[in-house]
DNA sequence: GATAATCTAGTACCAAAGTCGGAGAAGGGA
DNA sequence: TCCCTTCTCCGACTTTGGTACTAGATTATC
């Protein structure tokens, strides 16, 4: 009984290259590939794959949220989180979402393999760092305090390197405004400036690297 | 007569798809791989590979320095960057560094094979994305002005989120001092903020996402 | 030996960022 | 209805960031 297997970059090396090394495992077969959230969605709908590798970062539909509708619509496709972003916020964002692996792409091609077989039979895998993440986050119950819809959008100006006069204006309010709110997301995230608060958002995947390429400056 | 092929990347996935892919093709041999510009350069030595697949983003020795000195010393050896960052620096930076052909991971796996043959042969192979970036910058000769090696170190720094305090510290320099070439790199990179400055170095790579995942804030 | 670039650092100044505390309006529960 | 959160904004303040200009020391270059 082979595993099927659908994989999720935005990539082509990368899902060429995952595409090709478990092809020779005659027990894994990929039964497609997606280039983003939105793919992975509807290809799971229709190929109905054992396991789903799925990318985080990635345009159109980023992989925690495909990973959540997926699991949400079709629980018995497992998902496993494959990514070179290890941020606590990703970690416990992909386990909620319900994947059932976390796995980084420096993983050895080998245990790459005997990961879909144990995710397939049910089984968790998590890479080292990222159990190790998870780990302290169980530990430490510290919630680090959600940011609020409006907090989100204005770290996400402040993620494109606008200032916060622009950002009042964008966002239709006064600069005290945007300060008020700057200081607060600040204190929700421990960091001690708005470069920090940019870089943090960065790394969570908040705003993308090609976002950023919209940008003029 | 094979092509002796040297894959460098630091994501043990990317390499084993590219020797995986690359390796059905009885034209090209994968002779080697390396996780970062140093170990690139010291197996080139060792191999004498005809084509280097180069990462640009990679730890300890990035894609851009390995290639030049790999350029230096083995001038038969051609350097193709494969990479995901386009950037008109990285590209002319790749470039000026003597690497022969620019392209992008979401290239087809089936063109890589070609392109790498062409390298070999000594021809010249851009991404039409990487070749409309230098077609810019050769119309517009807008030299966006080189970073000094020192404003480099500092731009690391504020890309890592520090404060000119921590950033004077650290480099056993003045808070005046740093505020000087803080200044002259807004000005060379044309933007107007260190946030700005942040997020432009790692958009071209200069800092990489796994480094920023070490800052502890 | 002159020239240019770089690194260093100073002064003076202004703008932007961030803090602290308070406060009114709107909306959703309990 | 009362409570809680969020969003809005204020004043007053401190700190940080950034500009403009100048200048000595060092080093490489011609």
């Amino acid at each position: 009984m082979t595993i099927r297997v659908l994989i999720t970059d935005d990539h082509g090396v990368v899902r060429q290259g995952l595409r090709m090394y478990l092809g020779l495992d005659p027990e894994l077969e990929v039964v497609g590939e997606a280039a983003n959230g939105e793919e992975a969605l509807r290809m799971a709908r229709e190929l109905g794959p054992d396991v789903v590798l799925m990318d985080l970062l990635m345009p159109v539909m980023d992989g925690i949220a495909a990973t959540g509708k997926i699991r949400a619509e079709l629980p018995e496709v497992e998902v496993i989180a494959l990514t070179s972003v290890l941020e606590d916020a990703s970690v416990s964002g992909a386990v909620r979402a319900g994947a059932i692996g976390y796995l980084l792409k420096n993983t050895e091609a080998d245990d790459l393999g005997r990961a879909i077989k144990a995710a397939a039979d049910g089984q968790v895998q998590l890479a080292p760092e990222a159990a190790m993440r998870l780990m302290r986050e169980v530990r430490a119950p510290e919630s680090p305090e959600a940011l609020t819809e409006r907090e989100t959008e204005v770290l996400k100006l402040v993620a494109r390197g606008k200032a916060n006069k622009q950002i009042a204006h964008e966002l239709f309010v006064g600069e005290k405004t945007v300060k008020a709110h700057v200081s607060s997301i600040l204190a929700k995230l421990g960091v001690q400036s708005r470069t920090q608060a940019a870089l943090y958002a960065l790394r969570i995947g908040l705003v993308s690297m090609e976002e950023l390429n919209e940008e003029s400056w």
